[in-house]
RNA sequence: GAUUCCGUAGCUCAGUUGGCAGAGCAAGCGACUUUUAAUCGCUAGGUCCUGGGUUCGAGCCCCAGCGGAAUCACCA
C-alpha cells in the first residue's frame, strides 16, 4: 500500500469529520491500489507528500461534498486586476459606508451602493481566514489585488470554499470595488468560484522562489512568485516589437532565412549538428544568417533584417546561452557609417521608450531626460544620450597603453606581461588585438555607449578594407555596460577578395574545425552575380534586453534557458 | 573544459569541536466580521543531493559522482 501513514486517521483527538473525510476520499480516489502494480507506480504515489495529499483531499472534498468542479470553464466579462483597482470610486465608497452606518441606527434607512463592480481572476498569493471574513490577494500579470469576503454577502457553500482555498489556486471573484477599514482597495466578493485547484506545494509566501536553479527549471512558478520575472518578459517583448517598428519605419524588410544549413557560415563559432533522415544529410544549426541575407541583397532587396535565433556550441555564462537571439541588418549602398547612425538611433530610441515605461511605474525616478535617458544597470547609470562616443581602435590602444600599436616591440612586451607564453608564435596583428582586449577594452567607460571603429584589417577577414588605409577595416563594435553588443561592417563585395579571404581562413583550421568549416561555393557564386556595396550589422538582442531591463544574467531574459536535465545520470558512462 | 563556492522540511535559511535534526513561513485541527508577512492555541512534516570511506558515532572530516552559481577559457 502506498505510504500515506503520515496522515493519521485515528489517535489524535484533533481530527474531525472532515479530516477523515478528506482521507477517505484521498485513499479511495487518488490512490488506486493494485496488488500487481510494480514498484515504479508505487513510488510515484509515494512522491506525493503531505502537502500534496492535503490539496488532493480538498479537491475530492470540493467534488464529493460540495459538488463543485474545481477545474473550471470559459468565463466572460473578466477585468484585469489593475483595471479593477482603477475602477475604485472614492465618493461611491464613502456614500456606501455612510448608508451602511445609517442602517445600523435605523433599519429603514435606504442602502446606497453605487460602487462599480468587477469580475476578476487570478492566482491566490495570500489567504487569510479570519472567521466570518476571508481576505485573499490575487495576482495576475497586471499586479495584485485583494479580494475580501464577508460571510453575510456570500452563499454559504461558496463561503465554505473561500475559507478552504490554498495559495496557488486560481479563482474568479465578482463584486463591488471598495475599500476595507484599513483603506485597502479590494473587490468585496459576492460570488467566488475556484477555476483551478493547484496540486503542487507553493513556493514561500515571503521570499518567493529565489533559488536560481528552481527559477529557471520551473519558470512557471518563478513567474507568479516573482512579479519582476513577468515584468522582464513583457519588457523584452516590447523591446523586440519596438525594434521591428523602428526597422519598418526605415523601410527594412523583415525576412527569415534557414536555421538548418548544410554549411555553418557567417561567423567563427562551433555549430550544433543535426541530421535529416530522408536526405540522409547532416545539417548545422546556424551560427549566423549572414550569408543568406547577403544573397538577398544580390537578388535585389535593398534593405533586409532578420531577428531570430543563432546556435553556438560553446560555453555558458552570464552573457552566453547556446541559443540566443540576434538581429542582423544589411543595407545596400550603406557602409559602417550609415550603420552606426542606424544603431545609435535604434538604441537611443529603445532607451527613451524604456525610460518612459519605468517612469509610468515610478514617476519620481531620476532617469535623465527624454533626450538623454539614463538607465540603471547594476551599479551603473548608463547615459544613452546622443551622440554615442566614437573612438578609433588605434587611438584607444594608444590612450590605454601609452604607446602606439605600431610599436610592435613594446606591444609584444606588454603581451608577455599578461602572462601569455605563446606570444612569439602569433602574428603581430593577433598580439596587438590580445593587448587591446586585455588592456584597452577595459578602459571603455561602461556607463557610456561607445563605438570602437577602424579595427585592423588583419583581424577582420570578412570586412572591406578602409578606402584610405587598407591596413584598417571598416568595422565598428559597440560596447555598453562592459558588454560587446554587436559589430557592424562595410561588407566585402569583391568575390575574388572574398574567395582569397575564405581560403586564407580555412588554411589556419585544425582537424576538429575542418569538420564544420568549408568553402561556401554557393555564396561565392552569389557574389560573382554581384552584390551591391553594403553596410551590415549584428546586434545581440538578449544583451540589449539585459541592459535595458537591468538584468544580472542572460538567463533572466531568456524564458527557458538551457539547463542540464537532472535525470540524465551516468548515461554517458560505459 | 578549469578553479572556487553552494546543495538540510513545500519555500527561505540556521546547524557550535564529529555526539538525539532546528527556526520562520507554508500545511492539518480549533478560535476570530476589517486582515495587510493577520493573530492566538494544538498537531504533523527530513533520502541532510547521490554513492563510497574514516570513526564507537558523520549534516559536519576524506574520495568519487550529479546539479547549480560565480570567475576563467571558447564566443557574441
Amino acid at each position: 500500500m502506498p505510504r500515506i501513514s503520515t496522515l493519521r486517521t485515528s489517535g489524535s483527538g484533533s481530527n474531525t469529520w472532515w479530516t477523515t473525510s478528506f482521507l477517505r476520499s484521498f485513499s479511495a480516489e487518488s490512490v488506486q491500489f493494485d496488488p500487481m502494480s510494480n514498484g515504479t507506480q508505487e513510488e510515484q504515489v509515494q512522491d506525493e507528500g503531505e502537502l500534496v495529499a492535503a490539496r488532493r483531499a480538498k479537491l475530492a472534498w470540493l467534488r464529493d461534498e460540495l459538488g463543485v468542479e474545481p477545474f473550471g470553464r470559459h468565463v466572460e466579462g473578466l477585468t484585469s486586476l489593475a483595471d479593477a483597482r482603477a475602477r475604485f470610486d472614492e465618493a461611491a465608497d464613502v456614500a456606501h459606508e455612510a448608508s451602511v452606518a445609517a442602517r445600523k441606527e435605523d433599519e429603514s434607512a435606504p442602502l446606497v451602493d453605487d460602487r462599480p463592480s468587477a469580475r476578476v481572476a487570478g492566482r491566490i498569493v495570500q489567504h487569510r481566514d479570519c472567521g466570518k471574513l476571508v481576505f485573499m490577494v490575487l495576482r495576475d500579470d497586471t499586479g495584485d489585488l485583494q479580494v475580501s469576503i464577508s460571510k453575510a454577502d456570500m452563499a454559504p457553500e461558496q463561503f465554505k470554499v473561500a475559507k478552504k482555498l490554498d495559495y496557488g489556486d486560481i479563482v474568479v471573484a465578482s463584486g463591488p470595488v471598495g475599500r476595507t477599514r484599513r483603506g485597502e482597495i479590494c473587490v468585496w466578493a459576492s460570488e467566488l468560484e475556484i477555476h483551478c485547484k493547484s496540486l503542487a506545494p507553493p513556493p514561500g509566501k515571503h521570499h518567493g522562489l529565489s533559488d536560481p536553479e528552481a527559477r529557471y527549471r520551473r519558470r512557471y512558478v518563478d513567474m507568479y512568485a516573482n512579479p519582476e520575472t513577468i515584468r522582464t518578459i513583457k519588457a523584452r517583448s516590447r523591446i523586440v516589437s519596438r525594434i521591428r517598428t523602428f526597422m519598418e519605419g526605415r523601410d527594412y524588410l523583415e525576412v527569415e532565412t534557414p536555421m538548418m544549413q548544410p554549411m555553418a557560415g557567417g561567423a567563427a563559432a562551433r555549430p550544433f549538428v543535426t541530421h535529416h533522415n530522408a536526405l540522409d544529410l547532416d545539417l548545422f544549426m546556424r551560427i549566423a544568417p549572414e550569408l543568406y541575407l547577403k544573397r538577398l541583397l544580390v537578388g535585389g532587396l535593398p534593405r533586409v533584417y532578420e531577428i531570430n535565433r543563432n546556435f553556438r556550441n560553446e560555453g555558458i555564462d552570464r552573457s552566453h546561452n547556446p541559443e540566443f537571439t540576434s538581429m542582423e541588418v544589411y543595407e545596400a549602398f550603406g557602409n559602417y557609417e550609415t550603420i552606426m547612425e542606424l544603431t545609435e538611433s535604434l538604441i537611443h530610441e529603445l532607451a527613451v521608450a524604456m525610460r518612459e515605461d519605468l517612469l509610468a511605474l515610478e514617476p519620481e525616478r531620476d532617469l535623465g531626460t527624454a533626450e538623454e535617458p539614463i538607465l540603471p544597470y547594476g551599479d551603473l547609470r548608463i547615459n544613452y544620450g546622443r551622440p554615442f562616443r566614437r573612438v578609433r581602435y588605434h587611438d584607444l590602444f594608444e590612450a590605454a597603453l601609452g604607446f602606439p600599436a605600431s610599436d610592435i616591440e613594446r606591444v609584444r612586451a606588454a603581451a608577455r606581461e599578461l602572462g601569455r607564453d605563446d606570444i612569439d608564435e602569433l602574428d603581430d596583428a593577433l598580439v596587438v588585438n590580445l593587448v587591446f582586449e586585455e588592456r584597452a577594452e577595459p578602459t571603455i567607460d561602461p556607463a557610456e555607449p561607445t563605438f570602437v571603429l577602424d579595427y585592423p584589417s588583419a583581424i577582420s577577414p570578412l570586412t572591406r578594407p578602409h578606402r584610405d588605409d587598407p591596413s584598417i577595416a571598416e568595422r565598428v563594435d559597440i560596447f555598453i555596460g562592459g558588454m560587446e553588443i554587436g559589430p557592424a561592417y562595410t561588407e566585402l563585395n569583391d568575390p575574388d577578395i572574398q574567395l582569397s579571404k575564405f581560403t586564407e581562413q580555412l588554411r589556419g583550421v585544425d582537424d576538429e574545425e575542418s569538420t564544420f568549416r568549408s568553402l561556401d561555393e554557393e555564396f561565392l557564386d552569389a557574389l560573382r552575380v554581384g552584390m551591391p556595396p553594403a553596410g551590415g550589422l549584428g546586434l545581440g538582442i538578449d544583451r540589449i534586453v539585459i541592459l535595458l531591463t537591468d538584468s544580472a544574467s542572460i538567463r533572466d531574459v531568456i524564458l527557458f534557458p538551457l539547463m542540464r536535465p537532472v535525470d540524465a545520470v551516468d548515461e554517458a558512462d560505459g
